[in-house]
DNA sequence: CTCAACTTGTTCCATTTGGAACAATGTGGC
DNA sequence: GCCACATTGTTCCAAATGGAACAAGTTGAG
């Protein structure tokens, strides 16, 4: 079955994005809208869960523990956002909460088994889209696009936000 | 002045980013928000305009007529929010809108000069940003990513929405 | 020609989003 | 010890966002 060429009123939506005056931005941009957002859409129609709650999962089943705050600035998300998916996520018993004793303003969070379950089944979700859009590229690419973006994403952890 | 280190509690981000289970969806999406948006609020801050609206006169900056249709698709956003792009730029003068009398549906929008000058600021603007995070970059790495990301891209666009 | 199916642009509405202010807690200079 | 200042997590609220339904227009099969 023939994909539909992306054309529309002689537009090819490809070829503009090559012509873009900025640098990268806009093409990167462009690749993780067409990756992220439909991703997006189906962890919530499968799983109910908004981006800042998976998030919030995936960030705690990197590391046993984190606070709302740390969760806020390894997502780049503003902490309001993290607080409300706190409480869904402990709601849903995907979480659990602490306070933490040498801090009382910070609480210590950690995933649940039924989170780390949830969790395996987002990743799942957009692993799916992730294959579509870099089907793409060949072993050279992949490796390239690895080493360049540790060193992006290495560097602009330590920008402002 | 020396940056303060990307550390809380312990957690490293860059190192975190580099541990994720996904391929590259989660790091280019990180480094992704660490341009688009503080460029977004800086755009917003300093112009007023949104998102959809400086899309818009981004991508008329480039093809000398479009559809909303056109731009909804280039730029992978809902068509009501280019609807309203498009009509808060008539009102503040920066694009133009003449009836296709090829086909009664649609509309063909052009950019102003006070438009053109206006996405040349926002460009500006954008730029900013865009240059402090791939500054991280050296030759071949700007060769590399520029490579794939044209690939992605290109792939992408055949993708469905 | 006719009618069903489709496309474009729009409006409506519920949800998501993030800035700002806030209380509670911790930190450091003196 | 005390007090100004910073930090965490929260609530409130206005804005942005995107899905759904819609009218107007176009297309194509028969």
């Amino acid at each position: 079955m023939a994909k539909k060429p992306p054309q529309t009123n002689g537009i090819d939506v490809g070829a503009f994005l090559n012509s873009v005056g900025l640098q990268h931005a806009y093409r990167m941009s462009y690749v993780t809208s067409a990756v992220v957002a439909p991703g997006y859409d189906a962890v919530k129609r499968e799983t109910g869960l908004i981006r800042g709650e998976y998030l919030l999962l995936l960030c705690l089943a990197q590391e046993p523990v984190l606070t709302a705050q740390d969760v806020a600035r390894m997502t780049r998300r503003p902490r309001n956002s993290i607080s409300r998916a706190v409480h869904r996520m402990l709601d849903e018993g995907y979480i659990d909460r602490a306070p933490d004793p040498s801090d009382g303003r910070q609480a210590r969070l950690t995933i649940t088994d039924k989170g780390r379950a949830m969790q395996a089944r987002v990743e799942a979700i957009l692993a799916v889209r992730e294959d579509e859009v870099f089907a793409a590229l060949n072993a050279k690419d992949h490796a390239d696009l690895d080493r360049v973006l540790r060193k992006l994403a290495a560097h602009a952890s330590g920008l402002a936000t």
